[in-house]
DNA sequence: ACGGTTTTCCGTACACCGCACGGAAGGGGT
DNA sequence: ACCCCTTCCGTGCGGTGTACGGAAAACCGT
């Protein structure tokens, strides 16, 4: 029997899956970055994929897989080769695990600055990916390392990845209200007028809060600096 | 001309209107109690009114503003009866802040507890409604009469904030899987084999971390413990 | 070489969503 | 009696997640 014509014939079926995990992972990064989690939909993630929308779920059963994906995914930025192995006997000062911790939140936070959506999925959903434990396993590392145990090293770690994804969450908040410039004075100026216009209701809040000119990497380090004290007076050091 | 029989007359149009603001972020606040965020929409919210979906749209211009009126209500259940006004010029003891946010950041829980969308609802949004606003006055008073002022001021409220908030949305998060009896036993033994797999992987975090049975009661209260102490070193007492 | 099985891809369809538009109906003012 | 304004809402449009079933290529045993 005849070929049909080379026009009905349609694409040749590729040797090797034109779809992976991989590939629909990086994809819907890509397209959580570009929209955020609302813009973020199984039919776009196809597009940006030249494939049909139900071709994902050959990979993936449902939508929220991929988003947990993405989220660890993500989290595998966060660069974990730091300087706190099992030292020389001398060790480190007494307070290396002070700095271990800063630098481990500062590359929590660049990530979470360089994909916001990332700090509403954490504390949505269980964080039990691989990139996910890493990453608690290095601050439970840290933080056992100095001399932290049980409750205390538990609490001591929820204080501190809470505050982080926290601030970061309000930072990226603001920073994207901020970022159409039209808006930009406009905002800054209703808010501060809708403030002003109650100060007399709210007079602590009127004389101390200035959301409107913050500097967010000195308050990020400001508020660190306080839990990293509450957990200075438990390690003895 | 006759009227028309009474069958073919309609409802009687009420005097008052049927629809308010009120009793809309009321059924709001019920819908999402019951659903959550998921599962609330305008037409299920118009259903809990008897009324029909596009008849919300005469008192809110979008389904961004029944979240946003919707989160300031359940806010406002926050006790602020404190005890904290100026008082008699001997004043309270020293240390008299930390009681006072003690029992601030515990209401707090309360009511995110009673409303678990909540915590995923606040750091994506601007807080900028009445209550939203009457509790973080609460908050900056406490500290500024505490002694603080300025950035530090600024940065002590935001830690306990971020911790309080993060802390309750993994808090949530935990309980809500462990919710259906069927599946909690799975759950819990799942997550520890599937740690447990990995021990050698995450050493610290196998030694660790018990999540299968945690006393949320009492790590909230640690972890609360080290962000107060990182604020009490800023206060002089 | 060939038939069957498995893998990969995806079109269609369903139930649901937010909300723009325009109309209907009743109340109040003149 | 007239008109307008407030309140209510049916319809419709363009989107969503995903269940289902089919088509075709690749692989495999014979």
């Amino acid at each position: 029997m005849a070929d049909r014509p080379v026009w009905l014939r349609g694409e040749p079926r590729r040797r090797r899956p034109r779809l992976s995990l991989e590939r629909i992972v990086a994809a819907a990064v890509g397209l959580l970055d570009a929209e955020g989690v609302d813009g973020f939909s199984m039919r776009r993630l196809a597009a940006r994929l030249d494939a049909g929308t139900m071709s994902l779920y050959e990979y993936v059963s449902a939508k929220e897989d991929v988003l947990d994906l993405a989220l660890d995914a993500v989290l595998g930025e966060i660069d974990l080769s730091g300087t706190d192995g099992p030292g020389g006997t001398g060790g480190p000062g007494a307070g290396a695990w002070r700095d271990a911790l800063v630098r481990h939140v500062t590359q929590s936070r660049r990530v979470m600055r360089a994909h916001p959506w990332v700090p509403a999925l954490v504390g949505t959903r269980p964080l039990l990916g691989p990139n996910a434990l890493a990453g608690s396993e290095r601050v439970f590392g840290i933080l056992a390392a100095a001399g932290l145990a049980g409750d205390e090293l538990t609490a001591a770690a929820s204080a501190v990845s809470s505050y982080v994804t926290g601030f970061v969450a309000t930072e990226n908040m603001w920073r994207a209200r901020m970022r159409d410039p039209a808006d930009e004075a406009d905002l800054r100026r209703s808010t501060h007028e809708h403030l002003a216009a109650r100060a007399d209701a709210y007079p602590a809040l009127a004389a101390h809060s200035r959301p409107e000119n913050a500097d967010f990497d000195a308050g990020f380090r400001q508020g660190l600096d306080i839990v990293l004290d509450g957990i200075a007076a438990r390690t003895g050091s």
